[in-house]
DNA sequence: GTCTATACCTGGATAGAC
DNA sequence: GTCTATCCAGGTATAGAC
C-alpha cells in the first residue's frame, strides 16, 4: 500500500519537527524513527521541504474546513467565534503537535514560499466571522484586524502558553473565562 | 577597541537571524557582513550559539529595564498597561528586529537550555501589573494567565501581523482602539 | 517501491602565524 | 586580538541493485 507509507512519513515528520525543530530534525532522524528507508522517503517526496509543506497545506485545509462547517452550523459571530475558539482549544488539547505546528512554527524560515500563516485560510475565516459580526451589529465598529485580534488574541496567546508548558490549567478550564473577556472586548 | 567589534557582531547576528533565521545563517555569513575574521567571532563568542543567547539576554534585559521604568513612573494598572502597549508597539515600529528576536523567534530550537519568552523577566512584569490591578479592584477577579493573556493578547497579535507584513495600518494608530478593547475585556 | 551505499557539500569550529 | 587556512562531522540527496 503506496499511501500507508506516504501518510506514516508525515506523521514522524510531523512529530519530530513539532518536538525539535524543522533545522534540528535531519531526514534520517524520520527514516529510523519510522523504520522507512532513505530511498523511500525519496520516492514519495521531492525533498526534505516538500514534506514540510505538504505537511502544512494538509493541516491548514483541516483547520479551514473545520472553520467552514463552524460558518455554516452557527449564524451568530457570538456563537461562531466561541465555537472557533472550543475547536482551537479543543485540537490543542487532544493533537498539540497539529496546533504546535500550524499556529507556532516558523514556516517562513524552511518555507521560502509560503504566504504567512495569519493570512492562510482559516485565518482568513477567522476574520470574516468577526467582519460579519460588525456588519449585522453585533460587535462594535472597528478596524476589522482590530476587532480580530481583540477576539482571539487572548485565546490564541493562551495557546501559547499552554504549548511551552507554562500554563497552570488545562485549557478547557479557561474556556468560559477566556471566552468572556474576548467578546467583552467587542461586543456592543 | 575590543567592545566595539563585540558589539558589531550582536547587531549583524540580530540583522541576520531575523531577516533568515538562526538555522539559515552561517557564521560566515555573519562574519562576511560585518567585515569581521571568522576567527574574531570565535575569539569574543565560544560559539554560534552563545551570540544567540547573548542576544535574547541583551534584549530581554532592555525590555525588562523598560517594564520596571513603567511600573515606577505610572501606578496604576490601567495606565501601566497602556503604556506597555504603547511602548511594545514604539520598539516594534523603530526596531522590528529587537520585537521579532524576542517575541517572535523560537529560541527552543537553538537555545536548548533557555526558559520560555513567555515566563521571562518582561512578561512576568507585564503579568504582575495585571495582578496587582486585581488586587486594587481596577480589574475583575480572573485567573491571573486568563486575565494577562486578555489585556496583551490583542496587541501582541497585532505585532505579529505587522512583523507579518499582512497589518495594512500602522501600529501607532491602531493603539487607541486596540487599547479601548484591551481594557473593556478585563476592567469592571 | 523499497532498500543500501555513497557522493558531495555546507557549515561549525580549531590551529597557528602575525 | 585579528587574521587565513584548514579540518571534520553531519546532513541532503542520488545511484543503482533488488
Amino acid at each position: 500500500m503506496t499511501s500507508n507509507k506516504h501518510q506514516l512519513i508525515l506523521d514522524t515528520a510531523l512529530e519530530l519537527f513539532t518536538k525539535r525543530g524543522y533545522f534540528n530534525t535531519s531526514v534520517h532522524d524520520i527514516q529510523k524513527q519510522a523504520n522507512v528507508s532513505i530511498g523511500s522517503i525519496y520516492h514519495h517526496f521531492k525533498n526534505k521541504e516538500a514534506i514540510a509543506k505538504a505537511l502544512f497545506d494538509d493541516l491548514a485545509d483541516t483547520m479551514a474546513k473545520a472553520m467552514s462547517d463552524i460558518m455554516v452550523n452557527y449564524s451568530t459571530a457570538h456563537d461562531r467565534c466561541r465555537e472557533v475558539i472550543s475547536y482551537i482549544f479543543k485540537i490543542t488539547e487532544d493533537s498539540p503537535q497539529t496546533m504546535n505546528y500550524i499556529l507556532y512554527a516558523k514556516h517562513k524560515e524552511f518555507l521560502p514560499d509560503q504566504k504567512p500563516v495569519c493570512s492562510s485560510r482559516p485565518f482568513e475565516l477567522m476574520k470574516d466571522m468577526v467582519v460579519q459580526g460588525m456588519e449585522n451589529g453585533e460587535i462594535r465598529q472597528l478596524d476589522p484586524d482590530i476587532a480580530a485580534t481583540s477576539v482571539f488574541g487572548g485565546a490564541i496567546r493562551l495557546i501559547h502558553l499552554h504549548l511551552d508548558g507554562v500554563l497552570g490549567r488545562e485549557l478547557a478550564e479557561c474556556l468560559d473565562e477566556c471566552w468572556q473577556c474576548a467578546w467583552r472586548s467587542v461586543s456592543r
